[in-house]
DNA sequence: ACCATGACTCCAT
DNA sequence: CATGGAGCCATGG
């Protein structure tokens, strides 16, 4: 099990028309820092079709520059398809993004019990 | 084995 | 408000 798997079953957690942004990947993967490697693991996606990565954005709701299935384009077509609008290759995070707190009181759980 | 790079984000000045 | 530095983990030469 490395950090990759980790950032993959979270971005896997992200709900149908919803986005999240890399720092949520990175703090529900165990590491609120590894926002970067976050990237990295979209960026080599060894699952596409299996990872949404494409309602991964940036924090200010940008679209990926290099979208592994394709490019910028595909992740908009993508996010739009499940009722996203995406603005400029930006979505509007005050509305589309994921409250993952849900999530992170469940991990807590796990976690101390 | 070591060095450099990358879909980012927070902190300090 | 704007600019510069550090942290994270894995991949490739």
């Amino acid at each position: 099990m490395t950090f990759f798997d980790c950032v993959y079953q979270a971005v896997c957690m992200i709900p149908k028309g919803r986005v999240a942004t890399y720092g949520q990947i990175a703090l529900l993967a165990g590491n609120p820092r590894a926002s970067r490697v976050v990237g990295y693991a979209l960026h080599v996606n060894p699952r596409p079709g299996v990872i949404p990565c494409h309602r991964v954005v940036n924090r200010f709701g940008g679209l990926a520059p290099a979208f592994a299935f394709g490019g910028t384009d595909a992740q908009q077509r993508l996010l739009e398809g499940e009722g996203v609008a995406v603005k400029n290759g930006a979505v509007d995070l005050k509305l589309y993004r994921w409250d993952s707190s849900g999530v992170l009181l469940e991990i807590g759980e796990k976690e101390g019990g």
